[in-house]
DNA sequence: CAAAAGCAAGAGCACTGCTCTCCTTTTTGA
DNA sequence: TCAAAAAGGAGAGCAGTGCTCTTGCTTTTG
């Protein structure tokens, strides 16, 4: 009515973002693989057809989604990140994936959306490339900062093998310049392992192994994986 | 007509497994979200009601699947075991990890079947229980037996904190008498390690980051994991 | 050899994603 | 100012889904 730049647009924006809450609530009850846009529509008291106006297909929904869930545990991430004190690296490493982990069990379901089975026959378009590496660079980030700070140790393992040499120096040239090439490789093989410590948790398979100390099983290895890209424990013991 | 125990019973057996191969074929193609026992029914010429005298629901048809999944996993990890010389821990290590990576990339479908998002409303039988066990179990053998050869090492890390401590020592009695609790929680991380880089693999979390060394990358980790488990590497390098 | 059990077929219910046509409301441009 | 254009909503309809129920036929069993 009186809003500069149209009130339709207004209402379109309301609309769209009614959807994607209703669609993140029923998310938690039925699943990604269930879930319907027929439901969401009955939810919101409108008829299906017209949430076509808005999602071009349930996928395009779905994309929205995921985009939104990568950004959501990036935050989660970076927040962590900012909150640790730069000149403690590996308890920075740490609080990344303690952030992660947090967020994951916080939003279960939204988790599965971005790192569980992807949907067969829909390929995740490139917006949600960007969003989705913002882990990666969190941690890759911690690294980086770490050699800056001239704190970064000796990487664990030996040196790398040929090809893993090559591939780690070009991403330490387009990501994360200074880092050497096998903590690069450290990162991102931390990163999977990462989220399969904490799938294990959300999806449950620790039902039964470990039940009452998994937080503590979690901090235990996250800090491993820091000393596997070279970022040291609190105090270096003597040997 | 001439068999003991009845052509009813055989006949049986026979449509059971001509319904779980042609169900296995088309999770290759859908997915296991989109398995669909009408289609299932259709391409073996019977009706879709008809398939309810074998499984009584399609999760009863996915339950098969599962279990049959997890088998053929943990024989993968077995047969990897028993292949590599009792000798070298460290290398029995990473052969099982190898074992479950090559199973996985063969079987993308399956392996999402059972690492992927649980199905929701879904819950995974008893029946599932041991057969998903196997693999952690093969890691845990190769601790255990190293400790049995004197060739367990020291478990970096530092000692274990109070409550996991106690589980792992209960997963120790139960399961693998003799090895250390230290060793004990690594093996049961690692498992979810060794999961998170596999599952990267399959679902194409990688596309982008690494492309041409992911077999490198794997072997390097795992190599790290057998090391975080007290597993020491080939020859001890002199420090 | 009749009764019982097993199995296939088909109709039907309530649901799904998606398309198309109709109609109303809002925005836009001359 | 007012008609043309764009946008959105409603409803019917299509082809598909899991699952149930009834109707017959065949095999097994007592």
């Amino acid at each position: 009515m009186t809003a500069i730049q149209g009130a339709r647009e207004r209402a379109r924006r309301e609309v769209t973002t009614a959807i994607m809450d209703e669609a993140r609530r029923r998310l938690a009850v039925d699943g990604a693989a269930k879930l319907s846009l027929r439901a969401v529509a009955r939810e919101l008291g409108m008829v299906s057809s017209a949430l076509y106006r808005y999602f071009p297909s349930r996928d395009d929904l779905l994309t929205a989604l995921i985009v939104e869930a990568y950004d959501a545990l990036g935050e989660a991430a970076e927040g962590a990140l900012e909150a640790a004190p730069r000149s403690a690296p590996a308890e920075r490493w740490v609080a990344v994936c303690a952030g992660v982990r947090a967020w994951a069990l916080a939003h279960p379901h939204e988790f599965a959306l971005i790192h569980g089975t992807p949907v067969p026959g829909y390929a995740a378009p490139p917006d949600t490339n960007a969003p989705g590496g913002r882990v990666p660079f969190a941690l890759a980030r911690v690294a980086r900062e770490a050699v800056e700070d001239g704190l970064l140790g000796p990487v664990p393992g030996g040196p790398l093998p040929e090809p893993l040499a090559r591939e780690a120096a070009a991403l330490v040239a387009e990501h994360a310049p200074g880092v050497p090439a096998p903590a690069m490789a450290a990162v991102v093989a931390s990163w999977a392992q990462l989220v399969g410590l904490v799938g294990f948790e959300v999806f449950g398979q620790f039902t039964g192994v470990i039940e009452r100390s998994r937080a503590e099983l979690f901090t235990h290895q996250a800090r491993r994986l820091a000393e596997g890209a070279g970022l040291p424990p609190r105090q270096v013991p003597p040997h």
